[in-house]
DNA sequence: CTGTTTCGTTGAACACGTTCAACGAAACGC
DNA sequence: GCGTTTCGTTGAACGTGTTCAACGAAACAG
C-alpha cells in the first residue's frame, strides 16, 4: 500500500483558470461532505463513496485530491483544531496565574474534544499516529503550543509563581504529556473528569505560592513515615 | 460493524475432549502465524488470509476466534508486552534510587518498543486506543504498572528522596504520562532519544537530594529577572 | 485555428476485512 | 446404538478502501 501524494490546492485569492476553479470547488465539496459525514458517521461508518456521493464526485476523485480515508479525515478536521487550540490559547493568557492559565487552556481545549467524544476518540488516535505529511503538520500544531506554554511559564517565573530552577520548555513537555495521557484515558473512558486530573498533578508539581490569589493551598501531606 | 465476541480459549490443565484439543490447536497456530505475519509484514501489510494459509485454517476461523483484525493483533502481541513489562518493573526494583528505578524501567520498556520500531507503532497507537475487551486488559496492565511506581515512590519517599509532600499515586500518573508521550513521539520520529527526554524531566520535577550516589547535580538555573 | 498535451474525473476492477449460511464430525441424550 | 444437537470450519458473498486505465475538456504551442 503505498502512500499517495495529496494534491495542492489552488488558491482563491490568485486569478484561476477554468480547471484550477474547478478543482477548489471540487475539492471545497469533498471536504464539506467529509466532515458531514465524519460528523454524522463517525469515522468508520463514513464510506468514501457517500462521501463522495455527497459531494456529486466520484469516489476516485475523492481520493485523487486526499490519498486516502485518514488524511481525509485529517484534511477536515485540521483547521477546526487549529482555531480551537488558537482560541485555547487566548483564553489561557487572560488568567492570572500560570495555573489557572493552563486550567484555562486545559478546560478550553478538552471542550473541543468534549463536543463529538465518538469523533474525537478516533481524530485523536488518528492525529498522534498521522503518516507524513499529516505528521509534520500534527507536530508543529503541538509545537506551537508547547512555545505559548512555555512562554507563559517564563513570564510566571518572573513574576515568582515558579521557582528559578524551573525550565520552561520542559514544563510546557510535562504539561504536554500529562495532558495528552489524560485526554487518552478520558477518550478510553477509564476516567471521567480529566481536567480534574491534569489539575491536581499541575498542583503537586508546581505548587502554588502561599499568597496566590483564588488558588486553594496546598493540602497538607502524610509526614514521613 | 459489530464487534464479534472473541472466544474462550480452552485450558490445556484439565482433560480436553476431541474437539477442544483441536480448538486449542487451531488457536495456537493462528496465534503463532500472526505473529510472524505481523512480524515480518507489519500490521497493515500483513493479511488474513495469509494468516489463516500460515496457520493451515480458513481466514473465517481466524475471524471465528478473533474477532477482527485488531483484536488479532493484540491477542498475538499481549502475553509478550506482559512480560516486557514485568521484567522492567523487575530491572527498576534492582536499582539504588527511585530515579535510577524509574531510568531502568524507561530503558527495559523502551528496549521492547525499539526492537521493531514499526510494528511497535501500530501497537501502541492500537493498544492506546483499544475496543473492549482489550481496552480492560491494557488498562488494567498500565495499573499493574502504575501500582509498581507507586510502591517504588512511597518507599522512596520513606528514605527521604521525595519530599514529605509528594503522592506516589499521582507521581506514577506523571511519570506514565510522561513515558508515554515520550513513546509516542519517538515512534512518530519526533525525538530520537526518549529515555533522556524522560530522564531530565524526572529530575527538575522531582529533584535528587544533593547526596544522592551517582546522580549529577541539578544544573544552575537562570535567576530570576 | 488546429493539433497536441495536460490533467481532472470517472467507474470498473481489485484487494482485503468481515459476515454468514451450510456442512459434517464430535458430543450428547435416551 | 442411533437419532439429535452442538459447534468448529469452510468458502462464497458482501462492503469498502484503493488502484488505475480510459476519456474528454481545458490549456498550450505553433
Amino acid at each position: 500500500m503505498t502512500r499517495k501524494p495529496e494534491r495542492e490546492t489552488p488558491h482563491a485569492d490568485v486569478p484561476l483558470n477554468q480547471r484550477e476553479a474547478a478543482k477548489l470547488a471540487t475539492q471545497r465539496a469533498v471536504l464539506a461532505a467529509a466532515r458531514d459525514s465524519f460528523e454524522e458517521l463517525g469515522f468508520e461508518r463514513a464510506n468514501l463513496r457517500e462521501i463522495a456521493a455527497r459531494a456529486q464526485v466520484s469516489a476516485g476523485t475523492v481520493l485523487h485530491y486526499y490519498g486516502d480515508k485518514r488524511a481525509l479525515l485529517h484534511a477536515a478536521l485540521f483547521e477546526e483544531l487549529d482555531t480551537a487550540l488558537d482560541d485555547a490559547i487566548a483564553a489561557a493568557q487572560a488568567a492570572p496565574t500560570l495555573l489557572r492559565q493552563l486550567d484555562a487552556l486545559t478546560r478550553a481545549v478538552f471542550a473541543y474534544y468534549k463536543a463529538r467524544p465518538s469523533l474525537s476518540r478516533v481524530a485523536l488516535r488518528e492525529s498522534l499516529f498521522a503518516d507524513p505529511p499529516w505528521a509534520e503538520r500534527f507536530a508543529a500544531q503541538t509545537t506551537r503550543v508547547s512555545e505559548a506554554i512555555a512562554t507563559l511559564a517564563l513570564a510566571a517565573r518572573a513574576r515568582g509563581e515558579l521557582s528559578a530552577s524551573t525550565d520552561p520548555t520542559l514544563l510546557s513537555v510535562t504539561y504536554l504529556s500529562i495532558f495528552y495521557f489524560a485526554l487518552i484515558a478520558w477518550v478510553q473512558q477509564t476516567i471521567a473528569d480529566p481536567e480534574a486530573l491534569v489539575a491536581v498533578q499541575l498542583r503537586h508539581l508546581f505548587p502554588p505560592k502561599e499568597n496566590t490569589p483564588d488558588e486553594p493551598q496546598p493540602v497538607p501531606r502524610r509526614r514521613r513515615a
